[in-house]
DNA sequence: CAGAATCCTGCCTGATACTG
DNA sequence: CAGTATCAGGCAGGATTCTG
């Protein structure tokens, strides 16, 4: 094959799917695009995980904003919860089929993530002594 | 092979990373993770647009915010911006090597988000339902 | 045409206290 | 243990006006 393929880098229909109404990726990035929900699902991803586990697994994630991320990603079917009736209750977190399918591509971006966050940081800083 | 692949699900060290110090996931978010960046890289992927093209791709992109997360993405060293000194000047952004790299793992995205979009709505509705 | 400068607002997020 | 409830702050983001 002499010419490169890079049919993977093909986009379905991307004009028009810009408006707001009906655009996957605004979709896609209301679901995993804020703040806390990559950290908690990249966390699931080994297995299921209990409500303090992740409190202790991402340090600096407030009770509240675990709480909220969490029935988020329950909302958007990406994770589901399973409540043991024991006193004290414990309540299980897991990654649904469909939150397991996020995983591929986010895995992806995390990967890439590791190789250039280093290269993020030089143009950061050489940007930055431009501007002086 | 009988025992499936997963490795391409491998995360490399993520205990200690999720410091938010040395997070290489929330410097990624950082760049990306807002509501227009995802969207600019993905028209810039087809070819150099200049200022007001990017505007009327992105409809309803105010141009406060156009100029002001093309800076950031020019900052993080994703894209470039040339000037043309002409009058009226023109200005035209392209990806950099750096954010034509992130073009593989970020389309990946895009086409699970086109593929499960759908699915999503699905489960915020019958999430919402069941509240009721 | 491609911005810069201001003003203003919502809501995202954190901190704290309370409960079954 | 796994939450809820309430309060408060800051910053993302929009609308508008002005410039080289």
């Amino acid at each position: 094959m002499s010419i490169p393929n890079n049919s993977h880098l093909d986009v379905p229909t991307l004009s028009q799917s810009f408006e707001a109404k009906n655009c996957p990726i605004r979709d896609v990035l209301d679901c995993i695009g804020d703040k806390w929900s990559t950290l908690i699902i990249t966390t699931l991803r080994e297995r299921p995980h209990r409500f303090g586990e992740l409190r202790r697994t991402i340090p600096d994630i407030s009770q509240r904003m675990l709480t909220q991320t969490l029935r988020d990603l329950q909302r958007d079917g990406l994770i589901s919860r399973h409540v043991e009736p024991t006193r004290p209750p414990s309540v299980e977190y897991r990654l649904t089929p469909l939150g397991q399918s996020l995983l591929t591509p986010l895995t992806a971006l995390i990967h890439w993530a590791d190789n250039y966050h280093e290269a993020i940081r030089i143009a950061r800083s050489s940007f930055d002594l431009e501007a002086i």
